[in-house]
This record gives structure tokens, sequence and C-alpha cells, in this order.
RNA sequence: GCGCUUGUGGUGGAAUUGGUAGACACGCCAGACUUAGGAUCUGGUGCCUUUGGGCGUGUAAGUUCGAGUCUUAUCAGGCGUACCA
């Protein structure tokens, strides 16, 4: 009887010696290499972890103990993202603190993954909910309030330079008040006004996809837009470095993709325009800057402080009803219904280069938030422009050769220019006969030469919204004095949030937090006191704002570094050993929002001179979805019968999804379907070969689905080796696919072949010291060669096949050298780490005179020897022309005639070569050789 | 609409980067051992076929002695984004 694998026992076994020995604990360590893996920190729902959420901690993890084994200090750590709504709609509904089911999900998040077997750190542990980690997020937001984007250097500066720069000027004020809002203009956390969804009886403000109809999804409350003072970071001031960042990253191309579009950077010119008869003037951006011969009106932004200023008396009615009706719309609904509409303003814009007046117009299809909120309408080569232009009757003016505007307009930037100017004109300007590009050029340089306008580049990044109505989140460090917003003073922090009895708005439409009683900062004492003592001279109110779901998540990074230190986010010296991640693995989903933020929260630091890196994350590998794979049972119409998938379409039935845990390789155990639902207790089938044949659908893993696996079942029944050799051998890992619990037995199995390979029948470790053979070496380089190279480009599921290979070959083979198998055992840790230790001890065990090894996790990366590897290879022999040409390969470190001769000289091509003449060989660069040959 | 991305057996997926397409695994078929198990082991398994061979990487062309891989066109799916002047 073989010695059994009993993972159960095995798993168990090491997760206690791991924790009794801290073998994940890392520390600082000058002597070796740092190499930094981080996942992105879950979010702990209430619904646990199913098999898609390790995925990619099972990548990383694999990666981390593969470059331990290389003999890098690696930092694997892991934490909790713990603030956010779900907590809190619980808490509304149930009045449970969110604290309280947040650190209950958590600890059954903690208690899955210890399941699974992962290197992680754990006495580095983060939750952003708790103060002495948010202590830090406080800080950096006031560190962002005291500082200003300085354009000339690129970087943040002090607010006191600007201060002082203002002084210099002449321009600071005497006024307090005017201060701080004259300095809120530049500091990089301020206090702004913005358009929001705001819902009136839910007391908050929305996102837009909380907003259906310009009702809240929640209660079906309507929802206006409203502008309302909320904290923001001037994420948009860091715009270009966080473009130039991208081309210093290794990040998917279609990640960077994204977040170029998202920052948006054109190229153009601002250009002024006069209103005719008046002084007035105001400023457009373009980056059509050619097309200005063929402008026949101006549109501005409903929005735009500008329309007030050009809406003349006669159409000031008809103006006001057009505002009225685009702020009755939400941003969705603009989104989906895009008719036309507008209104004429009654003034007329100057053309600077051909003195026209054109008509000005003010539609909601001119967005307020980007450029000036103005622009000057080219209908001919402008689709939206054009849409307007029909619909209003306006003019239409051609400036390219061969465009045909009669049906649509032409947007391509190429061609030749016509119409510019269409008769001599004052402006000198002609630019007809030159390209797009040529005339684009040529209309920048006039209009800042000429004093019109100035070339400028424009961002479509926005500055981030800072503030939340919500109770559970970081409270900001901020209160208001005589209504000026201050700062708690440093050594104060963190702020601690306060308890509440009611987690909803007050009945006056404050954010939670107004229902705190003691929630008031006495500035002599420099404490938090009782609301009831404000009295405007020492104690004031705190901010009832909370920050949004990205703050704590912008810098966690930086404090694993260094959890646990109470005077900074992070050291000095932590993190210049650790300086950024290396490797970051986590959802794509992330790319314009979580992705941005924390890299503009790291630049922001490193002006500090608090992170060393500009860059936060140098390589991303983003894992792939894993989606659920539905099972189903037919029932005949009106019966309590249910009929196996292959004879289901001779009745009329309806597929039911049935829970995917009672069903295993599409067979469905009819003794746990009948215990499932008590109505199916009673229920009868009709089989195919005695078995009940379920079908099944890809879809979204989700309770309502019963497709939901849980890796506690996987492990409970394959063990954890199991489950992450399989999650990895599923497909590639940047791969979205589906899970499919059958094929795991493939995996298993192969894991007992692995273990077989130690022991031999009787039970005994059956390996010895023995030479191995050629075929054994060839086996485990191969083996080494591929692991090695697929774990660097994190194709773990050929590494897979590639260990089933080997498995085989050295099985077949009878292999018993310890000095093929130990190097096996080291090669497999990464993946399988619990049978890796059980099998290294028991090597040591039987030759205890190779000392104590400790933990299979500093066991040394094998080493490859291309020697035991290469032979020549013969390729397929080709036929052309009455010849044939094959190519055979050769060790590298091979001369150039020695190539030729060795190559003539080998067996396989004497085959070939029997009969036949030589024409020529081609020796290709490397090893390869093509021999043309024909007959003789 | 725009951007990115992917199309290979019944299924998940390989292919040293231009060199015998389908590794490995699931499933299926046959056999062995068992005496019923959804266990283990061995062999087979792209499609068509008159068993000689023919056809095969979404489709259609092209480059090449040679194309899943390169070029062009086209179709289909997935993801992201949304009036950014």
């Amino acid at each position: 009887m073989a010695k059994e694998y009993n993972f159960r026992e095995i798993e168990k076994k090491w997760h206690q010696r791991w924790v009794a020995d801290e073998t994940y604990r890392v520390r600082e360590d000058e002597t070796k290499q740092k190499f930094y893996v981080l996942n992105m920190f879950p979010y702990p729902s209430g619904a646990g972890l199913h098999v898609g959420h390790p995925l990619g901690y099972i990548a990383s993890d694999i990666y981390a103990r593969f470059k331990r084994q290389q003999g890098f200090n690696v930092l694997n750590p892991m934490g909790y993202d713990s603030y956010g709504l779900p907590a809190e709609q619980y808490a509304i509904q149930t009045g449970q603190h969110p604290e309280k089911t947040t650190f209950q999900n958590i600890d059954r998040y903690r208690e899955q993954l210890d399941k699974i077997g992962f290197s992680f750190d754990w006495s580095r542990e983060v939750r952003t909910c708790t103060p002495d980690y948010y202590h830090w997020t406080q800080w950096a937001f006031q560190q962002m309030f005291n500082s200003y984007f300085d354009e000339e250097l690129q970087k943040a500066q002090p607010i006191a330079k600007l201060i002082e720069r203002l002084k210099a000027e002449g321009r600071w004020p005497s006024d307090e008040r005017e201060q701080s809002d004259l300095l809120m203009q530049y500091r990089i956390a301020y206090l702004g006004e913005t358009m929001v969804n705001w819902c009136p009886q839910l007391g908050t403000v929305l996102a837009n996809d909380e907003v259906v109809d310009g009702v809240s999804v929640r209660g079906g409350y309507p929802v206006e837009q409203k502008k309302m003072r909320q904290w923001c970071l001037r994420v948009s001031a860091y715009s270009q470095r966080l473009l130039d960042g991208l081309d210093t990253i290794q990040w998917s191309e279609s990640i960077k993709e994204t977040q170029r579009n998202w920052i948006g950077r054109s190229e153009g010119a601002e250009v002024r325009f006069r209103i005719s008869g008046k002084s007035d003037e105001f400023t457009i951006f373009t980056t059509r800057a050619d097309t200005m011969f063929g402008v026949t009106f101006m549109v501005l932004a409903p929005e735009s402080e500008l329309v007030e200023r050009v809406t003349t008396e006669g159409q000031k009615a008809e103006v006001e009803a057009y505002l009225q009706q685009v702020k009755a719309r939400t941003e969705r609904e603009r989104m989906i219904d895009k008719r036309v509409t507008g209104v004429f303003s009654g003034s007329y814009a100057v053309n600077p280069l051909t003195g026209e007046d054109v008509p000005i117009w003010i539609s909601d299809y001119v967005l307020a938030g980007y450029g000036t909120g103005a622009i000057m309408a080219v209908p001919a080569h402008d689709s939206r422009d054009y849409a307007f232009a029909r619909h209003f009757g306006l003019p239409i003016i051609p400036l390219i050769e061969g465009a045909d505007v009669s049906e649509e307009s032409y947007d391509a930037k190429e061609g030749i220019v016509i119409n510019s100017p269409r008769q001599p004109s004052g402006s000198g300007l002609v630019l007809n006969g030159l390209t797009v590009k040529e005339a684009i050029e040529a209309t920048k340089r006039y209009v800042s030469e000429k004093g019109l306008g100035r070339v400028k580049v424009n961002y479509r990044l926005r500055d981030a919204i800072f503030s939340r109505q919500r109770y559970w989140g970081e409270p900001f460090p901020v209160y208001y004095k005589r209504g000026i917003p201050t700062m708690i003073p440093e050594e104060c922090l963190p702020l601690e949030l306060p308890q509440v009895e009611n987690f909803l708005p007050t009945a006056t439409g404050e954010p939670p937090l107004g229902n705190a009683q003691i929630w008031a900062w006495d500035e002599v004492n420099r404490k938090v006191v009782d609301k009831a003592l404000i009295d405007e001279e020492t104690v004031f109110p705190i901010e009832l704002y909370t920050m949004p779901g990205f703050a704590g998540s912008s810098a966690y990074y930086l404090r694993y570094m260094d959890p646990h230190n109470p005077k900074a986010l992070v050291g000095r010296e932590a993190d210049e050993y650790w300086q950024n991640v290396d490797l970051y693995v986590g959802g794509s989903e992330h790319a314009t929002g979580h992705l941005i933020y924390s890299r503009f929260w790291n630049k922001f630091l490193y002006d500090l001179g608090v992170s060393c890196q500009e860059e936060p994350f140098q390589k991303l590998i983003n894992q792939g979805m894993i989606q659920g794979r539905s099972n189903f049972v037919y029932r005949i119409k009106d019966t309590n019968t249910f009929v196996s998938l292959g004879l289901k379409d001779q009745y009329e039935t309806t597929p039911i999804h049935v829970d995917v845990n009672i069903v295993k390789n599409d067979v469905l155990d009819i003794e746990a379907f009948k215990a499932w639902r008590p109505e199916y207790e009673t229920a009868e089938f009709v089989l195919e070969d005695g078995k009940y044949v379920c079908g099944w659908a890809i879809e979204k893993m989700s309770k309502s689905m019963f497709n939901v696996v849980n890796p506690d079942n996987i492990v409970e029944d394959f063990g954890a080796d199991t489950l992450r050799l399989y999650e990895m051998f599923l497909g590639p890992v940047e791969q979205s696919k589906p899970w499919d619990t059958n094929g795991i037995d493939g995996c298993h199995r192969f894991l007992r072949k692995f273990w077989n390979l130690f022991w031999s029948k009787e039970g005994d470790l059956q390996v010895d010291d023995s030479d191995p053979t050629g075929e054994n070496l060839k086996s485990l380089h191969t083996l080494i060669k591929k692991v090695s190279a697929d774990i660097e480009e994190f194709s773990y599921n050929t590494s897979v096949s590639a260990f089933m290979v080997a498995t085989n070959e050295l099985g077949q083979q009878h292999c018993r050298s310890r000095k093929i198998l130990e190097p096996m055992v080291a090669l497999i840790a990464p993946f399988c780490p619990h049978i890796a230790e059980e099998l290294w001890e028991a090597l040591g065990q039987k030759f205890p005179q190779k000392g104590d090894r400790g933990s299979v996790c500093d066991a040394p990366w094998p080493q490859f020897d291309e020697r035991f590897l290469v032979e020549s290879t013969l390729k397929m022999p080709v036929q052309f022309n009455g010849k044939v040409r094959f190519t055979l390969e050769l060790p590298a470190d091979m001369q150039k005639d020695e190539v030729e001769r060795a190559a003539l000289a080998a067996p396989e091509s004497q085959k070939y070569l029997e009969g036949q003449q030589v024409v020529k060989t081609i020796v290709v660069p490397g090893r390869i050789i093509n021999i043309v040959i024909k007959p003789a």
C-alpha cells in the first residue's frame, strides 16, 4: 500500500507550522535585494470570497514565492479596504454599527484566505477604517490643503511660498475671508463649487449610475443638478505628469491607453472673440484653428457665466426657459437622448479673421467643464456643429477641397484647405492650398503673433470630488472657524470618527455626522467637544462630510512598508528600502479610478519628499474575471418530474437553475437535490444511462444563479494545493474565463502522481543518491527552463502542463535520484507550497547529514543548464523547386564552420542526405542551419 | 461612434515567435483490474474519406520554399468610454 497523499493533514500541519515559525514575516534586510509584490486589497463584503477572488492572489503568491526562492527579500502584504457603502447600508437597515459587520467580514475573509496557503506577512496588515491608518489619510489631505501646484516647476509647493509671492506682487488681501477664498483657487485640496446630482429627499449627492430617468434608483425620488460646495482634489494639475509617467512603467497597453484617453490631452488654441457692438469679449478653445474661416455661429454651455452677459433683452424669456429645461435634465438623460436643442442669445460675435458677425447660441451639447465652456462652431467639419446647423438652418461653409458636406460633415484632419479666406480680407492670413496640418500650425502662429489668442493644451481629466454625505468614511480633519475652513493641528490627528445613533441624514438635511453630539473643535483645549459648546470664539463646528472610498486606498502600499510607525505614514528608511511596488496585481476595472488617484496621490507625496519614487506601481498585471458556470435541471411542464439533458427535447420543459455545488461533472446528485428545497423532496426523474445530466451556461457568478463556488468547498474536497494549481491551469491569468469545477480532477491526479514519485509501494521514501540519467536530466531541465520563463511571463497555465509532462516522464523513467527529485520539489513549491514543504521535510529527514534546511520557501531556485537539454533537433524538411530544404538545430556555442560539419554528420541529417547532393548550406544566426539538397 | 482586445477540436487552452497545428487537461471511446465506484491503470480520440488520401487555426486575398503567426480587406464576440470642440 503506497503512502497516501493526505492533503488535509499536510495542509493543516503546515498552516500551523508557518504561524509558529513566522515563516512569512519579512524585515528590511540591506544584504538582500528587495522585491515588493502587491495585490489590490479587497473590500470585505458580507458574501465572503468566491472562487474568482483568489485568482490574482494565487498568481502573485506564486510570483512572490518564486522571487523569494531566487534570493530576494520579498514583501507580500495584505489588508482590507474597509470603508464602504455596503456596510453602511446594512447599518441603516439593521442598526448594526458598520464597524462590527466590517470586522466580522474581515474575520471571515481571513479564515478563507488562510486556507489557501498564501505567503502574506500578516504582521503588516492594514485596515483603512482604523484610526492609526486613517491618521495618515487625514494627514495627506492636510498636506494637500497646505500645498499648491506650481505650474512652472510642475510640482507641489508649500502654500506659504505662494503667500509670499502674492504679497510680493501686492495681491495679498488683508481680509481673512478673502485670503482664504484666494488660496482656495490654488490649494491641491480645496473647497469648490461643483455640479452634482442632488437628491433632496435622500439628502445626499448621488453618482451618475445611481440616477436613472431623473429619479434616484433607491426610492425613486427626483434628482436635480445642483451646484454644491465640495472638497475637491486638484488632480487635473498633475495631468501632464500622469501622462508622461505612463511611459516609464510596465503596464498593459490597454490600461495605459485607457488612462491616456481619460487624461485626454489635446493641443489647440484659445482664441478671443469680441461680442459685436460691445467692448466685452470671450475665449473659446479649438483644436481646429485652421477652420476659423468657416465659423458660422458660436455656442455657449448653458451653465457658462457668459450666458448672462450675451443674452439680450429680447431673447431673455426664451433663454430662461431653455436654461430651466436643461436644468431639469440629468447628465444621464442628456447622454441617452441626443436631441439637438438650443436657443439664440440675441448677440453676435465678431470673427477676428474675417470681421464678420456670427450669432451666439446656447446649447447643452457644449460642456461647461471642458475648455472655456464656449466654442466656435464649424458645421462643415464637425458633426455636432453640423447637426446643430442643420436643425436651426445655419449656414455651412466647406473649407476642404473635395469635401462633400451636403449630407454630413467632413471631420477628418486631412485634405487641402480652400475658402480660407473666401475673398481678400483684412487679416492677411491665407491658408488656401495648405494641408490641414500646415493650416492649423499657420493659424496658431498667426493668432499668437497678432495677440488674438494663444496656443493652449487642454486636458479632459477633471478634479476629483472628494466629499461624501456618508457616515462610514474618514472624517475630514477640518473645522470651520467663523466660516473659514481650518485644519485641526497635525499633532492632534487622527480625528476619530464619532459615534452616532442614526446613520441617516439629519432632519435638517445635514449628512449623518450631523447626528454626532460630540463633534465640535475646542481650539484652546485642542480636543473634540460637545456641539452645544460652540461659541464662534474658541469652539467651532467640525466638517460633516466624510472622504470617499478612494481616499484610503490611494497610499496603502506605502503604509505596508512601515505599518506600525506612529510618527509617519512611512519612515524614510523603510521607504528607501522598499522604494515602490514591483508587481501589482488586480482587476482592470480600476483603470480610471484607483489607478489614477493613487498615481496622483503618490506623485504628490513624491513632491513632498515622502515617497522616493514618482510612480507607485512599476509593473501591473490585470487578472481576468472568473465567470460562473450555471447548471440547469429541466422540469416537465406542470409536473414535478425532471428530465435529463439528452432527453429534454422529447418533452416541454422549463430550465431551472440548480445549485452547482450538488452537481459534479454535470451529473446531478439526486439525493442532494431532493434535500435542497422542500418542493423537490417528492421530485421524480427521467434519467439517461442511470444518471441525471444537467445543462449548463456561462453567466456572472452570483447567488441568484446558484453558481457561486466557494473555495472552502474545493479546499475541503481536493486541498489548497489542487485549488491553487487548478486556478492557474484554467487559462492565462489575464484572461476572463468561466469557472468549471469539471477538470479539477486532472490537477488533483497530477499531485498524487507527483507525490508517488517519492514513495514506494510500501510507503517508504524511495529517494536515493544515485546519479541521474541523461533522460532524467533532460526532463528536469526542460521543466526548469519552461517554468522559470513562464513565471516571469505569468503564463502559469503552461507551467502546470510542463509539470504534468515532467512528472509522467520521471515516473516512466523510475527516477529515484535525489539530484532530480529535490529540485522538482523546489520547482513546485511556489505553486503548491504545502505538498512541497511536506516532501522537503521528508527529504531532509531521510538524509539528516544535509542539516536543517528550514522551509521550502527558502529552497534555492534550481539553475537551468542548457547542456542537458540541447541535442541536435531536426525540423521537418520542406520541398520546393524539386529540392528539399531542411533545418537542423545545434548547440548554441558552436562555431560557424563547426555547425556546418556537425549538421552534415548528424545522424538525423544522414537519412535525408542519402543519395542526395548538397546544393548549399545556410547558417542562420544562432544555431540553425538550412541544408538545401537535390537528388544526386 | 471612438479606443483597446480576442477569434484554433465536443470543452479549457498549447504552439520554442515564420518551420510536423491541436502540447497538457477535461470529456468521450475501448480495454485491464475490480465486483457497482463519480476509484485506479493502459491505449485511442481535429474533420471528411471509397483507407489512397483529402481538408483544416472566423472569412477573403497577398508576401514566402513554408503562415495560427507577417500585410491588406472583411465579419463576429468581449471590455472600456461617451457630445472633450
